[in-house]
DNA sequence: TGTACATCAGTGAACGCGCGTTCACTGATGTAC
DNA sequence: TGTACATCAGTGAACGCGCGTTCACTGATGTAC
């Protein structure tokens, strides 16, 4: 949504609008789910009539297809910053919660209850290829560098790594630690915190030098 | 879907057209998803007119309800035959995962993306919270019986196991495994199999009788 | 600096559509005598 | 066994609604001479 760059006014205008928006456009979906995106609702709100719309968007399709794409180079964003902070994995891994926790509809239209009609277009797949990258290196990073793709071992660590971030991640977002009487933070800093492979990667102690909240 | 016990034929009957309209109404979900589901359109492929499904039904939001219900015994019935089969917690994942893999759209409307609208009534709510203490008691079980509710490290254990077999499930339910080349029910054993406090647990070791995610 | 012209954001009417839901009704199925 | 009546599944018309999308248009903003 870095979209005031424009050269000319009338750009600057353009992009403003676009982003607005989206960004009303995010809100209805956070409110009634992506189906319930109208875009004669988003006009409206947006103090304007249903057509003004197809003058910056296709269609329907066409923005819900751009909301998915930016959510998409967002959470790449988010990771690559991350990763980059240097805290390896887990660096990653809170990255990832925070900006989850930030904007759920976001996550749960990247990773949730998939809508059957709608395949994904081949750039959008493009760039959830690349998130999935983006963890995997992280993980792979921290073993053995051995084939460029990653170790089996290496592979192994990076999945369970992706799917018990997105299991917590998924179950406490949908709401289903509601009154269970605990904190989802902790859980999912211990399940990423200790890796399969990890205790014998590094080889030494049984569990001498485990990782924070250890038991794991 | 149990409902050709009725005693007259009238009743037979009407059980018979329920059963066969949730059918329908699954395969409509199956085709585009909870929103698209349609009570014209489900009349339609039943051989009727619209109205004619307000015999069987209160209304859209009646049908769905009672689907979402159904969706719930069905698995907590399961779940519980997985757990009698005695095979532990492992059973219980893989009756978890063939029911996942069997009704994929069962599965997403009870742990996929929340619709923000519809708030869970009283009696699913009591339903999901059944499943999930299932799935706790088969893992509290394996530990120390301490408090009634379990210990926290058997909690602990719970949780970790519910939240992994969530991260693989709903993952490759959405179809973001496809084309990594792994076999996914290899992932989901591994990361069922080995549970946090399995090891420690039997070890006697240092963090034996660690309590774990502490802070609880 | 002022004027003629091109660009383009936004309007309002209209299109066909499918939806959920109500209502008064028809006609078949079952029940009581 | 036959007849009168009640039950009830399903119809067809109608309601208002909001949707996505098109089209010809108005009027403001920017550009060129």
């Amino acid at each position: 949504m870095a979209g005031t760059g424009g050269r000319t006014p009338r750009e600057r205008y353009r992009a403003q609008v676009r982003d607005e928006a989206k960004r009303l456009a995010w809100e209805q979906i956070a409110a009634a789910g992506p189906s319930a995106l109208s875009l004669n609702a988003l006009a409206r709100r947006l103090g304007m009539t249903g057509p003004a719309l197809y003058r910056y968007f296709a269609g329907r399709d066409a923005l819900l297809a751009e909301l998915i794409r930016d959510a998409c180079r967002d959470l790449t964003a988010t990771l690559r910053a991350g990763a980059a902070a240097g805290a390896g994995p887990g660096g990653l891994a809170e990255a990832l919660r925070a900006w989850a926790l930030a904007h759920p509809q976001r996550y749960f239209l990247l990773y949730g209850t998939p809508v059957p009609g709608r395949e994904a277009p081949e750039s959008t797949r493009r760039v959830t290829g690349e998130i999935t990258a983006v963890l995997l290196d992280a993980c792979g990073a921290a073993g053995p560098p051995d084939a460029p793709g990653g170790s089996p071992a290496a592979l192994r660590r990076a999945l369970a790594f992706w799917t018990r971030l997105h299991g917590v991640l998924s179950l406490e977002l949908a709401g289903h630690f509601t009154g269970m009487g605990f904190d989802p933070a902790e859980l999912y800093g211990a399940e990423t915190a200790s890796l399969p492979g990890e205790e014998a990667g590094r080889g030494a102690g049984i569990s001498g030098d485990r990782v924070p909240l250890g038991g794991l």
